[in-house]
DNA sequence: TGACATAGTGTGTGTTTTACACTTAATTGT
DNA sequence: ACAATTAAGTGTAAAACACACACTATGTCA
């Protein structure tokens, strides 16, 4: 396709922050770069937008071609278009929040170059990359609290208290135990499982799963947590 | 500046939903295109995003060039980028939202071929414009929920009933007059001013300003309304 | 069988939200 | 000057919700 509309023109790129849970803190996926600029530093999993697919199949296709991750939840964040936020040539770049269930996490892994860092504890990051990071987190952080999205890092069965270990990794402070299972429990969300979890040496805990159908009557209304 | 990345490129244009509030419905302007694609159709304002300038930069100058609009509430909104949203090439647009006060509406106005449409009745719209503004319309609603942006489609100083005027011409339900003030004062972001407005055979109105730095302490906390 | 560890449960108190109707202060017309 | 009109402004009681708080239940393991 010709250029109909003739300037010189940013290049587009995709860069997904991409989180996952490991039972104890929230953690985020990132890739070492192999070629300068930035050669050798960790950066976001992304690339270029292909000028025929839209923007969340080129974030989609990134996931998979450099991590292996299929069917997670990708939410677009926001697009930065600092004029020199790399240092070679103009280069804007919308940025994705993807959640990752612990079944693909693991996968994820085996990816050359990729590894998971908790997020209090990340490396320094090449181009803007922390400023796209701490923009995702701020987002997962509001979105917590007034959607029903934390099922997404979670396996597909849980107990109440993964969940709360996940809301308290990611809100950064704890949860008082009763208020929190009353809560939940009152938005109706969840499908209590015949099977109960066996781990240690105590009482086993109850299986729950998410309902998204559930979930898709109460979205409109929206709910509020904390 | 060569292009170092070399591919096909998208063009990039920013595109603007601009609010504003005459005291009865919300509106929203809108431009008749001169040029083809979608000659003489209205479309949102908006246009290329050059190579030197930001995202922000590019949406606030095309609201100046096309609607002599300055120092608006101004956010990004969503970037769109499917693959055919423009019948000619492929051209990504990151779309704003703007809020206008309504000393500046009448400015607005008299730009060539710009006009006000209440969202309850819009006429077809250019490309992808009319889900842009559905898009808009709905954060718009979400944050004047949680966030203290209303104050922006108000004149500087109002009266109480101006504001639940606008809360409900934007959220569609009517508000009870004395809950709405209640909360809205116990929020502490309004001065009272020494003066008020007399307007009709009636009592007159307290008139009170929007204090941004009570806000600013507010917002981490963030509020709920309704 | 006892020690241990996490699962699971209820109540009382304070705060917030909601529903609801009359008085006040100005203008206008007679 | 006063009666009619119009929107401004104000309080309270009941219900819903949020928060603080501690013990019992059920499994494993030594």
């Amino acid at each position: 396709m010709p250029h109909v509309y003739d300037h010189p023109r940013a290049a587009l790129t995709v860069d997904c922050v991409v989180f996952g849970f490991d039972g104890g803190e929230l953690q985020a996926l990132l890739i070492r770069r192999g070629l300068p600029p930035f050669k050798d530093t960790w950066a976001l999993p992304g690339g270029f937008v292909r000028v025929e697919e839209t923007l969340d199949e080129a974030a989609r296709r990134e996931l998979e071609e450099e991590n292996g991750l299929r069917n997670v939840f990708l939410e677009q964040l926001y697009t930065f278009g600092s004029v020199h936020r790399d240092p070679r040539e103009r280069v804007v770049s919308i940025a994705y929040f993807a959640l990752v269930k612990p079944e693909a996490v693991a996968a994820a892994t085996d990816a050359a170059e990729a590894k998971w860092f908790p997020v209090s504890d990340l490396p320094t990051l090449a181009f803007d990359h922390a400023e796209i990071l701490t923009t995702a987190l701020s987002r997962l952080r509001g979105k917590l609290t007034y959607q029903p999205i934390g099922f997404e890092l979670l396996p597909r069965k849980f107990t109440l208290t993964q969940l709360q270990r996940l809301y308290e990794a990611v809100l950064g402070h704890h949860l008082d135990k009763r208020n929190f299972r009353k809560k939940v429990l009152s938005l109706d969300l969840l499908t209590p499982l015949e099977e109960s979890r066996q781990e240690g040496p105590h009482r086993p805990a109850q299986l729950f799963r998410f309902d998204p159908e559930r979930s898709d009557r109460l979205k409109e209304r929206g709910f509020l947590f904390e």
